[in-house]
RNA sequence: UCGGGCAUAGUUCAGUCGGUAGAACAACGGACUGUUAAUCCGUAUGUCACUGGUUCGAGUCCAGUUGCCCGAGCCA
């Protein structure tokens, strides 16, 4: 059995386990794996790898009365910017420029602490296409099986060594990811009060405990979708008729492990969003512009990578799932 | 980011009611033992995180700042 050392806990002795040690050797293999199989199944795609700078004036993130996560503020030459948060904007911009779409996997960066659950850089594999919500969930179905299928193939010893089994990877390659709305899933949950709490006045997000028991009840791989409008970022679409969005977020494991939205249309959409959710226009005029250069409906996803290796190792703190220790509340070496 | 806690010797921590700063380990010096070291004796530990306030007097009380820890939030 490969069991994780949690060196994180003491980053300057981290370079010897890392070197040394079973499950970082695992782990290793297990990301450059995944590497490989994103490259192979956007090529059997035909969505196109693109690469683009790590600095920015446009933040993705802090948006939405359901979020305050923040970017992280970097100032080079006495300019304020800011670290990606996330390459969706930039590959809004790329899959314009392509057939299908455009594909990234880099690290992003966010400012909040790190835990079990959430890291300062992250790996992150993203994607979007020309398409609608439905399309992107689908692909980013695809894309999972492809990964869960070309591990198997590659690193069945590694997982079954840390694991015990490799079962899991089965059940899901077996059955259709199941779907739910988020306002069924409220519905279904009534009874338990913390897997909800109310945002504003009949304003309504889900909660790691809410996200927990769809997992239970229904398995690794569930989608939440149409989240409130309200609660999510200006760029993703309304669903028409509802106050609901054209979202959805992939849950296995330890919670949101994937989140995907259909972007909103027209130029008039974009500035009708950003009025909705009282965000300030000055950064985001390019964002209305480009709709008015080239009106395209596209969606995409994010997927964080350490995420869905806690969940494919069957593990429980993702600080255990990187290779070199970040944590931006300390200067570490290497 | 919000809430709570903590900050005293190299380290881990005591410090009562506001009245001259304490222990253990580590370190250093010596003694002794047929010797990679143990044991015994001895020695020194310090901007009590920082700034200000209250007070005759502050490690102790109050305010602010900084740093760390825990929890929550947020997300991928």
């Amino acid at each position: 059995m490969i069991k994780p050392i949690s060196s994180w806990q003491n980053p300057n002795n981290h370079l010897e386990q890392l070197l040394t040690t079973p499950w970082y050797r695992a782990l290793n293999k297990i990301f450059s794996q995944i590497l490989l199989l994103t490259h192979d199944f956007y090529k059997t795609e035909n969505i196109t790898p693109t690469i683009f700078p790590i600095t920015t004036g446009s933040v993705s993130s802090p948006f939405g009365l359901g979020s305050d996560s923040l970017p992280v503020k970097i100032n080079i030459k006495n300019n304020d910017m800011y670290l990606a948060d996330s390459m969706q904007f930039s590959l809004e911009i790329a899959t314009r420029l392509n057939e299908k779409g455009a594909y990234y996997i880099m690290p992003s960066f966010r400012g909040e602490n790190t835990d079990a659950r959430h890291l300062n850089e992250f790996v992150h594999s993203e994607v979007e296409i020309k398409g609608d919500l439905n399309d992107v969930m689908s692909l980013a179905e695809r894309y999972i099986k492809y990964l869960i299928r070309g591990l198997k193939d590659t690193c069945a010893k590694e997982i079954a060594e840390v694991c015990g089994t490799t079962e899991h990877l089965d059940n899901v390659l077996n059955k259709p990811f199941y779907k739910i709305r988020f306002e069924d899933a409220m519905r279904e949950l009534s009874d338990m009060p913390d897997a909800f709490k109310e945002l504003d006045k009949d304003l309504y997000a889900i909660t790691s405990v809410g996200e927990h028991a769809l997992v239970d009840k229904y398995g690794d791989f569930t989608w939440i979708t149409h989240m409130p409008y309200k609660s999510v970022p200006f760029y993703q679409a309304k669903e028409a008729g509802t106050d609901f969005s054209m979202t959805g977020d992939l849950l296995a494991g330890i919670g949101e492990t994937l989140g995907c939205g259909q972007r909103v249309l027209s130029s008039q959409d974009a500035i009708n969003s950003l009025d909705e959710h009282n965000v300030d226009k000055s950064g985001y005029q390019w964002y209305i512009d480009m709709r008015n250069i080239q009106q395209v409906q596209t969606s995409g996803f994010g997927m964080g990578i350490e995420r869905f290796i806690l969940w494919l190792l069957k593990h429980n703190d993702i600080r255990d799932c990187t290779l070199l220790i970040r944590d931006h509340n300390k200067i570490i070496f290497p």
